[in-house]
DNA sequence: GCGGATCAG
DNA sequence: ATGGCTGATCCGC
């Protein structure tokens, strides 16, 4: 029994904090090495502690899931596999193959332009961000474990030659606006996800031009490209045949982490049930569909048919509007108070800049044991200008102040976020 | 509607 | 000493 508590920290420890090797430039790499050092630099720290207790929670939730699994009799099952057979056939005569899509992703984009700008980064592992965190990497500094979400001082552990240079977003846009162009000339109705990366449907450009461009990943639907867009990295091409013979195939051999949508948390809930990749996905349908929501499982239905959109929508309004700040400890009422005018007036200007009201104000705070806590107030009405949002968002800060009280809020980050309301009459007053 | 969680980039 | 920020969505109240 006591063994078996230590297993599970130790598991936990490294999925949910260890190398994530999912990325290009991550294979053939000492990962035992360079979980040791993370795992050194890591233990004790109130970040660490944090990430414990979580996956702590995920391990029961796990364990709730299997509970459930185990009161499964046949018959369920039976009935479900029915019920998903059904469904595939159903899904099966939707199948679109007559699209191209392309998926396309800057590869180590702010570094690439940072090696741009200063060709001696060239040579060197190098990083974009800071010591607190770093956003991406160049295949250099890969080679050694660096990799985007990583503080930079772990970073610096791994490889201490690593050379960090300061995020300069404004340089990043004006990169970005440079490729928008260029896509748009292949689709005008393109979408961007970031600024480094793109849906592109290339159907009709193709239809006009019989050549087929082999300089990019393609594929018959998005969720399809958006894969193979990971294929070949870096400066390698993929395209995905439109047969469904090809697109099964290829399917069936893919992990459900490259999936987009499966991130750390699902991975460990369907390994839990020998499930780690596609095929495994189709196979376990009927229990998915027993043990999971359903808007989860009909994704996972689709995802194991090799299906997806085969249209890109246009771009959505958008439904919210936030601003956050990490700082060092902070528990004094009015540093608090003034912090959250300036966040309120930080909002209110980016509001204004597209012209943006709501009518839901939350809080957001996260204190130095990096516990995260959410604060919420629903208007009757829009709101916009600083002293209306700052009206609601101090009295939302002091019912969390008087609800720890006589114990100060020791914060480590706060944010506003407004929000359009849903229901009706809220299209006319965003 | 609210709050916690997950996910992506 | 240093463990981010923004936006979306889902689940279970």
């Amino acid at each position: 029994m006591e063994n078996g508590v230590i297993s599970t920290k130790a598991e936990g420890f490294l999925s949910r904090m260890a190398l994530n090797d999912n990325k290009a430039g991550m294979e053939g790499l000492d990962r035992d090495k360079i979980n040791k050092i993370i795992m050194e630099s890591s233990k004790g720290s109130r970040f660490y502690e944090n990430e414990l207790k979580k996956e702590e929670q995920v391990n029961q939730r796990i364990e709730k899931m299997m509970l459930q699994k185990a009161k499964i009799t046949e018959q369920h099952l039976k009935k479900a596999q029915a019920q998903v057979d059904r469904m595939a056939t159903e899904l099966e005569r939707s199948r679109d193959l007559s699209r191209v899509i392309v998926h396309v992703d800057m590869d180590a984009f702010y570094a690439a332009v940072e090696m741009r700008d200063c060709p001696e980064l060239k040579d060197k592992p190098m990083a974009v961000g800071s010591m607190s965190m770093l956003s991406t990497s160049n295949y250099h500094a890969r080679k050694y474990g660096v990799r985007a979400a990583m503080p930079g001082f772990i970073a610096k552990k791994l490889c201490p030659d690593l050379v960090i240079v300061p995020t300069n977003f404004d340089k990043y846009r004006a990169v970005s606006k440079e490729i928008r162009e260029i896509f748009a000339e292949y689709d005008p109705h393109f979408q961007p996800l970031s600024l480094d990366e793109a849906y592109l449907d290339f159907t009709d450009h193709l239809d006009q031009r019989q050549s087929w461009p082999d300089t990019l990943r393609i594929a018959p639907n998005m969720m399809l490209a958006k894969v193979c867009s990971d294929k070949n990295k870096p400066n390698g091409q993929y395209r995905l045949p439109s047969t469904k013979e090809a697109v099964m195939d290829f399917v069936q051999n893919l992990p459900v982490r490259k999936i987009c949508g499966i991130g750390k948390v699902s991975e460990k809930m369907l390994n839990a049930l020998g499930i780690s990749n596609c095929f495994h996905l189709s196979q376990q349908m009927a229990l998915l569909s027993l043990l999971f929501s359903e808007t989860a499982w009909h994704h996972f239905m689709q995802v194991s048919l090799g299906l997806g959109s085969t249209h890109i929508p246009r771009h959505e309004e958008r439904k919210s509007m936030s601003t956050e700040r990490t700082f060092r400890e902070m528990s004094k009422t009015e540093e608090q108070l003034s912090l959250c005018r300036e966040l309120c007036e930080d909002l209110a200007e980016d509001l204004k800049k597209e012209g943006l009201k709501g009518k839901t104000v939350t809080l957001k705070l996260k204190n130095v044991k990096f516990e995260v806590k959410t604060r919420a107030l629903t208007l009757p009405y829009a709101v916009a200008t600083v002293d209306e949002i700052f009206a609601v968002a101090k009295d939302l800060l002091k019912t969390e102040r008087d609800n720890e009280s006589p114990l100060p809020l020791r914060l480590r980050l706060m944010g506003y976020r407004l929000e359009k309301a849903e229901g009706l009459g809220g299209e006319q007053d965003w």
